[in-house]
DNA sequence: TATGAATGAGGATTCATTCAT
DNA sequence: CATGAATGAATCCTCATTCAT
């Protein structure tokens, strides 16, 4: 009964954050008003204030959670496999995992709607943004390490440039339905991170 | 005379284009208010409407005319040089250009901000997100029918992550002051372009 | 036990009119919650609802019971001494013994606050200072029937003029530290009721 | 037709604020809305924010402008006459002038409603009521080289009892009708300042 | 054409009160 | 009896838009 309350109270907390993360991501900070939050979650405008402080709180508390789930998930996967080529693969295919999961989001997390949010998300974002790229760029070193990487290209600048390049595409999977074709596409990306665009000689 | 008057006039809207460019590129949309561009134009708040019927249109013109003028001058400049390796150089000098020129607004072209703004905004973006992407593809199918870009990727993909990439980059350039390292990576970005990251055999 | 129960019983009741009181005299009604008195009481919100009917019942036996209290203390007092003259002198020293034990409640009662209160408070404390300044009026015919007090002045309205004076005095006390000079102001106020400001002939 | 603007701005401005003492002498400072005041002078929610930047500005105003007045409207009159005992008679006269233009917010200059205003306001009502006793306590002054005082008495308490008495019988007159016997109060207040209660020797 | 005063719909937030446990 | 989670009415304030001049 005890845990029944807790269960009640944790899935009405829960419910806001689903619901402020639901329209959040179809409309952005401003337009996205407690009363609807209130409404989809199913509970009265006056009960967000019970879980959160203001509006601006929700949404970081938002936020963070989606993109500490992403971060920690993603570790873990990484952690399952061994050397820097199967790590950038398993990297591939989270992104997929956690778009259909937690669909447009993503755009938030990646496109930033930096300038949108209120500046104390800016920190936050790029917070999480560095937190991303510092990950790719640990599996760049370790690449270079064991030699499967070239070592002329500096790793934080690699890192940001897979981080901005996954970006893209997840944006693209997220307009054009490219579900059947993931594996080609995946492929592709993976052949052009190794050995880019120039031909072979 | 006559001109003049048309002049003044232009100038009034070319003003408040700008006054509301630079605000938006500081703030983004919806902390950005009428009153505000009004004032930093030079006119009244009540001006604004005589030259656009409505806040959503008066932004939407900012963006669209930035982005025309973007892509204008990107082929512009693209057009001057011979080989998709050159056109691909020349697009890496004239992001800088540009960033240098119009600064933040980068962000809201790059990072979308799709979400902070009306969904009216949506199509606009993705449209020049995706006209920009053409401009690239074109560049990687000129370099694989000479022959130097290798054909085994697609060049909407190839253009996509190129695309991306570049948003990162700039991004990246955006927060850190990359002003005097600029050519160092540029040619890091080249080379991972070109090559890839994968070790040379 | 059952005394036990009812003590705790009545034990609530005051701990939760004695935090009233406390935060009242701080912030005055409107920005007194439910909530922070409660708190100050140990009790839960909800337990405030056991006891009154609302806020508005809750503040009002808040002050009655401080103005009984307070009326009825000066009454006994009053009994304990023959004589207007000397009844006058015991009621300045009651006001200061009430001062420091209900400090800036005093304020409530004597500046009125009336506007800031409910119109139902309003009848409230009119009714209080009424009676009050009965009290007063008793006082002044009394000396005048001893002939102690001049009779060409209404005994109401020298109870008015006296009340006022009091509630001035007190103020006063209240913003500046009188305490050691208490009776010095005393004996001034003294005289100035009694002889007037008039330089003797 | 320059001045019809100015007029009717600076007659809405007016308005709104007249409007506002209505409003506030009636229910006092919480209970007091925006939209009411709105209402009553007769222009849109919004107009009030042209005028005044929050609520707390306009209330401020509104009783920095009564109070204003009123001490000038005092001094001018003092001014007229010589001698610390005609002044006190012109004193107890313009109270009454005053009260019947201002009617009740007389009270909220008197009563203080300080606890239950926000804390801005304590400071502006005692700074009020301060320069209020320096005005008597000035008179008393004169009075007392001129001898018509006793100096027995500190000219500052002295001037703080008459001012408490003189809100005291303020208070009454609000709430009694004396308006018919206005003369006879005057008389008696006045005897009662200059000779006190104490029968005559 | 240019203005800016005026407007009111809309949104974040508070808090007295209720009620299920 | 006691609790505190839940509620929504109520309020301040902002800002896009209109319109009289």
């Amino acid at each position: 009964m005890a845990m029944d309350a807790d269960e009640r109270t944790e899935g009405k907390k829960r419910a806001i954050m689903k619901a402020a993360l639901e329209i959040l991501t179809e409309k952005g900070y401003h337009p996205t008003t407690i009363e609807e939050i209130a409404e989809r979650a199913g509970v009265g405008k006056g009960t967000v204030y019970l879980y959160f402080k203001s509006k601006l709180e929700l949404v970081a508390e938002v936020i963070d959670t989606v993109v500490q789930t992403h971060l920690q998930e993603m570790k873990e996967q990484m952690s399952t496999v061994k050397g820097a080529l199967e790590k950038l693969l398993v990297l591939a295919g989270i992104e997929y995992t956690f778009m259909r999961r937690h669909g447009p989001l993503a755009q938030i997390l990646g496109a930033g709607e930096v300038l949108g949010l209120a500046p104390e998300f800016r920190s936050q974002m790029c917070n999480w943004r560095q937190r991303y790229i510092e990950l790719i760029e640990g599996i760049v070193e370790e690449g270079q390490r064991e030699g499967v990487f070239r070592t002329s290209i500096s790793p934080f600048l690699a890192a940001t440039i897979i981080f901005g390049a996954r970006l893209a595409i997840l944006q693209l999977a997220l307009e054009t339905d490219l579900e059947n074709r993931a594996d080609e596409v995946r492929n592709q990306v993976l052949e052009f991170v190794l050995h880019g665009l120039g031909a072979p000689v």
